[in-house]
RNA sequence: AGACACGUAGCUCAGGGGUCUAGAGCACCGCCUUGACAUGGCGGGGGUCGGCGGUUCAAAUCCGCCCGUGUCUACCA
């Protein structure tokens, strides 16, 4: 047994040093590392989300990723085999954005490539001049460049929170690995016919120029406008009024439409309608989803308004009238041609020639004011416009990350399909184990309610290339109907670079040539395979059978709809599996007012100063305190506690271990009944532990650690602890030994509790002794305490010995308050009483508490009139307070 | 508009049919420098567990309705 000299420690635990300290050991020593030579059964998977690198990093980085590392540290002490890796999500239009305002360069791809073209961060002066234009692989190398900076800041702070991470299997979702998995992923759902391409209306951003899926979409209640236009009826004396919050859409108009039932327009089905302004004829036909209620029960369909408008135009078969180009400017039309028709083609032309150049806010000023004016009606009622617009606000749909509404413009993409599986999915995704349960329920909600097919394509350049390319015809034009898509085993390609099978360099771009796809995909298309990225699908066999499906997945809640569905999609389509069995999803942190942290509020909190004030230990503590799933009002006070905690537990374990003796079994009655508690706290803890509810787990082992250990049994032990360092012999020396053994169990035993949650002072006490005697250098390598550490301790004789000891203790410290004498005056005579049977109980524990309270001569007393487990201090005499020096 | 979660001490949160006469920490009050620890210890005050009803011998806990907060999904003429 192996104590420690205490002088030989610092004052004061100093994290700074034993973080430091500790990282360096860890890499060194690789108790971190997956071993592939275990079994899959040993083996515990984690899929870890790869943070946007190019993203700030917040306290809830730390929140959530120190939640998994808490579970990855149990499951690796309770004896698995660890695969956690670690990767950056840096390809994308976040990186592309940040790259852009660090350096002020934007991507032509029209500009030449400049070899050894370097750049500096732009200064404000720079900034005032317009953008740097550069050529496209400059700019990715841009791109590139950046992203390792921003990796190196998030990768300093998961080595200073003591994230177990295997770095060995650190990964980029740029890099050529990532690439070749996504690029194999689109080959694989081609060949099984789950991706095509079609040039159909699709969300559009037009200040990103690119295109966007449903689940970068984001719903606000924005102002708008109801305008009440009245339209003609082609050779009939009469007119109706449509409502329209979109104006500047009418001469994208194709056709109008009410519900079949409303007797008000029953009448005009089948019959044309003419706009005003410029005198188009549009079919009138009836639809079930008019509603008679909203506007004015009869509507315009433009190309396109709304989703709604792109499923009337399918289903009517109605011409496509697009107005608005892709940069969200109205477009050179003629009403001459088709599809613009006009009964007055020469007027519908002039007074489009006032709103063509305008963007939709412009043009829909202009269009207002032309509907104000009775010549542009298309009856001769006066002017179009019926009273003034009503003003509403309504949820207008919008790219996440974008400024303007999304526009439905026709435009060629790559898409997966997802809407003739929606109930596969739910079901797939009712396969895995949400933590906490309802989590399951955002799933399926989104799933159940998907309307579009995923849109895979991006009008982008820093991310993974579509592997396709398209022949051109005798006229130089794609055939887009009969892509080339790259074989798998020579990917990563990129097509504006690489030259397809059978056709040479020079057919670029020419007649009977070939063009590569320019675009790249969507970020999720690639970050959806974090668990085949890691897995090596498609590249090792052996190694994807052996970590593939992963075990956990621990993500935050605003992310099920993108991250964990496609992830769930993918592994669907590919192998029809789960992606992983549990998916861990933790809450967010919120500022104190309960709102959400984010940039532009500049609400978000830094982790690095807090980890810098409180230690990492601490940061991780204020972490682990949290349950999954919950969001949670960020509180620095939590920080402080556990820094209080940490600070405990150096200086009990200070304590502990600088007691001297020999070996001896466990013995005494207060030590075993101590022990009895020690084991079920242990038992408590794994049951925690295995269910994810590491919070709880934590709860109780911090609370057993202060009301059970420091407080009470050290106290308690203390005195007859030191007994053999002051000579004792025989049975005081056996008694001595006992009260040490059991004081380093249970140090050591809340050690390895704590350890998944306090990794640095664990690990440092741990080292003073324990790692010698248990043999293990590591208290993460070490083995989750159990049965094997209690064995052959007897039980206490009478199971209540702990609690009577304690609340003798208490009644005695209540009475030196009260007294308000310090705790270690010592007592001269002492009377107390309780009830008969706890005053047996007391029998066996008597002598440790009045060693603690340091009571000289004392008397027990029964008494019937106390209730149960309760003492009363019916005399006490203090002696007098000793002279100072 | 639907779904889910949440509502417990001034604050942040546990507890989720009898073990609750409702807990912890922070904050507050009083006392104590004791030989692991003043980055400490001991003691104390503080809550009709959102509201109303129901089930039950027993409800903070289960059920229903309502109110409030948040999120998700939908609505988008």
């Amino acid at each position: 047994m192996r104590s420690i000299d205490p002088r030989r420690l610092p004052k004061h635990f100093e994290a700074e040093v034993v973080e430091d300290k500790w990282d360096a050991a860890w890499q060194e020593s690789g108790v971190y590392h997956y071993d592939p030579e275990r079994s899959r059964e040993e083996t515990f998977v984690v899929d870890t989300p790869p943070p946007t690198a190019s993203g700030s990093l917040h306290i809830g980085h730390v929140f959530s990723y120190s939640q998994a590392d808490v579970v990855v540290r149990y499951k690796r002490m309770a004896g698995m085999n660890i695969f956690y890796p670690m990767g950056w999500d840096d390809n994308g239009l976040p990186t592309e954005r940040r790259v852009q305002n660090y350096f002020h360069i934007r991507c032509d791809p029209n500009t030449p490539y400049e070899e050894g073209m370097t750049f500096e961060q732009a200064s404000a002066k720079t900034r005032k001049k317009p953008a740097q234009l550069v050529s496209r692989p400059n700019f990715i190398e841009a791109c590139y460049d950046l992203i390792r900076e921003d990796e190196r800041a998030f990768s300093e702070t998961w080595h200073r929170l003591g994230l177990s991470v295997d770095w060995r299997q650190e990964y980029q979702t740029i890099d050529e690995h990532c690439r070749r998995t996504a690029q194999r992923s689109f080959r694989d759902l081609w060949d099984k016919g789950e991706v095509y391409t079609s040039d159909a209306p699709t969300m559009w951003d037009v200040d990103f120029q690119c295109a966007v899926a449903q689940a970068e979409v984001e719903d606000k209640d924005v102002p708008g406008a109801f305008h009440k236009i009245e339209f003609a009826i082609e050779g009939a004396d009469a007119s109706f009024v449509i409502a329209t919050t979109r104006p500047e859409l009418l001469a994208a108009c194709v056709a109008v439409t009410a519900h079949p039932e409303d007797e008000r327009f029953k009448p005009y089905f089948g019959k044309r309608a003419i706009t005003p302004i410029f005198r188009a004829p549009v079919p009138i036909f009836p639809s079930e989803m008019a509603d008679p209620e909203k506007g004015t029960g009869i509507l315009m369909v433009c190309t396109f308004g709304d989703q709604t408008d792109v499923q009337w135009w399918r289903e009517e078969g109605l011409p496509l009238r697009q107005i608005v180009g892709l940069q969200g400017r109205l477009r050179k039309i003629d009403f001459g041609e088709a599809p613009f028709e006009s009964l007055d083609v020469a007027k519908a032309n002039a007074n489009y020639a006032e709103l063509e150049g305008k963007n939709i806010k412009q043009a829909q000023a202009a269009i207002v004011e032309m509907l104000r004016d009775p010549a542009h009606s298309a009856t001769g009622n006066g002017a179009p416009l019926q009273e003034e617009p009503e003003q509403i606000s309504h949820a207008v749909k919008f790219f996440e990350k974008g400024d303007r509404p999304l526009e439905l413009l026709p435009t060629r993409q790559w898409f997966c399909k997802l809407l003739d599986k929606k109930e596969r999915l739910v079901a797939k995704g009712g396969e895995v184990q949400w933590h906490p349960p309802h989590m399951f329920a955002r799933y399926k909600d989104w799933t159940e309610n998907l309307s579009l097919d995923w849109c895979l394509s991006r009008q982008r350049y820093f991310g993974v290339p579509i592997p396709v390319w398209y022949p051109l015809d005798s006229e130089g034009e794609p055939d887009y109907d009969h892509p080339i898509v790259a074989d798998a085993d020579v990917m990563p390609i990129d097509p504006t670079t690489d030259v397809p099978p059978g056709y040479d360099a020079a057919q670029r771009g020419q007649a009977n040539g070939f063009v590569g796809d320019p675009d790249i995909f969507d970020t999720w298309f690639t970050s959806s395979m974090t668990p085949q990225i890691s897995s090596h699908w498609g590249a090792d066999d052996a190694r994807h059978a052996k970590l593939f499906p992963a075990d956990m997945r621990p993500q935050g809640h605003d992310i099920i709809r993108t991250w964990a569905f496609y992830t769930i999609a993918k592994a669907m389509l590919h192998e029809d599996e789960v992606p992983w069995r549990n998916a861990l999803i933790s809450g967010w942190i919120l500022d104190p007012d309960r709102k959400k942290m984010s940039k532009s509020k500049g609400n978000v909190t830094t982790p690095l100063p807090l980890i810098e004030k409180y230690g990492a230990d601490a940061a991780r503590y204020w972490a682990a305190s949290a349950r999954l799933g919950s969001d949670t009002a960020f509180d620095e006070s939590v920080f402080k506690i556990g820094k209080r905690l940490v600070t405990k537990m150096f200086n009990a374990a200070k304590f502990v271990l600088s007691q001297e003796g020999d070996v001896h079994p466990i013995t005494s009655e207060l030590d075993r009944a101590f022990v009895a508690r020690l084991k079920a706290l242990v038992e408590n803890s794994t049951e925690n532990f295995e269910a994810y509810q590491y919070a709880h787990a934590l709860q109780e082992i911090e609370s057993f650690f202060w009301t059970h250990f420091t407080d009470t049994y050290l106290e308690l032990a203390k005195v007859r602890a030191r007994g053999c360092a002051d000579g004792a012999t025989g049975d005081d020396a056996a008694a001595s030994g006992s009260a040490i053994a059991s004081l380093r169990l249970g140090l050591s035993t809340l050690l390895r509790l704590l350890a998944p949650t306090l990794p640095y002072i664990t690990e440092e006490i741990w080292s003073w002794a324990f790692a010698e005697d248990f043999g293990a250098p590591s208290v993460h390598g070490t083995s989750w305490p159990g049965a094997a550490d209690f064995e052959g301790i007897e039980a206490p004789h009478d199971e209540k010995s702990f609690e009577t000891a304690v609340a003798a203790l208490a009644a005695i410290n209540k009475a030196k308050a009260d007294a308000e004498v310090s705790m270690g005056r010592e007592v001269e005579a002492l009377t107390l009483a309780t009830d008969p049977t706890t005053l047996s109980t007391l029998g066996g524990v008597v002598s440790d508490v009045l060693a603690a309270a340091r009571v000289a001569e004392h008397q027990l007393v029964a008494d019937d009139a106390l209730d149960a487990g309760t003492f009363a201090v019916q005399a006490i005499a203090f002696a007098p307070k000793p002279e100072k020096g």
